[in-house]
DNA sequence: GCGCGACATTGACCCAGATCAACACCGAAG
DNA sequence: CTTCGGTGTTGATCTGGGTCAATGTCGCGC
């Protein structure tokens, strides 16, 4: 079996699929290529936990394709998820050397990595490395703060309709896809990872998504793909301000 | 009635007591005297709203006393608070223009403000500013997921019990305080806004800070005067690791 | 094809916390 | 001093979602 830590693969970050959205968006090109140097890549497989809460984090970087887990255990292991991974999305605390959460893929997955020494030093000298980062970060923030709303105060019908609106959304941003016509996605996450997202139990969960596909709000073929065919009706579910701009 | 907004407190930058805390705290005294040059300061009575969500807000600014909250609201009126705003704690968001939550002053509050344009330009010339957000922001995230946890995983119990221990360890951060004595200190919220905070409703707040008092985990003068005996069994009470290195 | 383990669904029952309601406290206005 | 509104407490009852348990589905290794 091979060591996932000693894949050579090789991209060049101007083809790379996440150019524009992850921390080196506003890198220019003479930029990047000091980010090569440093870079490189770590594959994880499905279920494959990247690093566990409190150890030890030695790197920072990005997930390239495949999505993972933030999640919080208490000790009697009751489990929050409080972030969830995509392409793009950053991994880890310049100026931290634990992981605060532990990070688990929960598809295949790929990350490009940088050292977090050579990175942090980068970053200071590169603002626009610092200032993507800023941004990026204030955007988890509104994320997380709006999944504080979801947690706190929506009932689990509502809890699943907005896990279900986040997911959509975000497939459609990826295959820019066709206007208002019904959405199609596959979930990635197992019932359990909904309820650790939701503080819900997987049975609630369970029961949720078949009231809602009883009322036609989804429909569903197999446990996990996905038929939306009124957004808006989904959003109202969801308890949101219908129309929250997606389509714009 | 005065005018809220035209009040002209001067405070110089050296004297200010978030001096060390705030976004200017790695600021030399050049840049210092710059923020200087556009900052003023404004000043709220407890109760009054600073911002609507939504409205448009042409400042960023920084709590220098008092305490405010950031809240969402949803149609029905089901609030989620979603932030506490305590002294050195920094509003708004560079880069947009609306605010996105209700900000309310729960004590009489000042805020050291900035103008939105001239800050962000001053931002992306004084790389000391930038790189303090960002230390913020990834502070703000960190505790917005800690949040996650008790919003999506805790008994209302514990809910009451972690928003003792927050409370507990900022005014303990403040005032300096005496390691390991009973710790004293002012609930600044209402039941009503501890509700808010907790995901409860304002009658289970009352009942378990009830509860928490006859098994003398907490006592209480008056309403709002709460002594906590043994912190390390307040902390057993909030479901955290005992000893959260508050002393270390 | 069979059996096993991971994942999911569904039912029966229970309980933590919501809801509804009454009342107590207290500082400010008259 | 009295009234009144904001705040807080406590009780009675209800219910959404948790808990426990049985069963179903599907993909994979043998």
């Amino acid at each position: 079996m091979l060591n996932e830590r000693s894949l050579a693969i090789t991209q060049e970050c101007q083809d790379c699929p996440i150019r524009h959205r992850a921390v080196c968006a506003r890198c220019e090109s003479d930029e990047l290529e000091r980010l090569e140097e440093i870079k490189y890549y770590r594959k994880f497989e499905a279920g494959q936990t990247v690093i566990w809460s409190g150890d030890r984090m030695d790197f920072v970087g990005s997930v390239v394709s495949g999505i993972a887990t933030l999640t919080q255990t208490m000790e009697d292991g009751r489990t929050q998820m409080v972030g969830l991974l995509l392409p793009s999305d950053f991994v880890g605390r310049p100026g931290r050397n634990t992981a605060a959460y532990d990070v688990v893929a929960t598809t295949d997955m790929v990350m490009c990595c940088f050292r977090k020494t050579p990175f942090e030093e980068m970053m200071s000298r590169t603002p626009h490395i610092a200032q993507r980062l800023l941004e990026m970060t204030l955007d988890e923030l509104d994320a997380a703060r709006e999944w504080m709303l979801v947690l706190g105060r929506k009932t689990a019908r509502e809890k699943i309709a907005s896990l279900l609106t986040i997911i959509a959304r975000r497939d459609a941003s990826l295959k820019l896809n066709t206007i208002d016509g019904p959405l199609v996605f596959d979930l990635p996450l197992t019932r359990e990872a909904m309820a650790d997202y939701l503080g819900l139990t997987l049975e609630t969960v369970s029961r949720q998504i078949s009231a809602l596909r009883k009322d036609g709000v989804i429909s569903l073929e197999g446990k996990r793909h996905v038929t939306v065919p009124d957004f808006n009706r989904l959003l109202d579910e969801a308890g949101d301000d219908a129309d929250g701009g997606m389509f714009a």
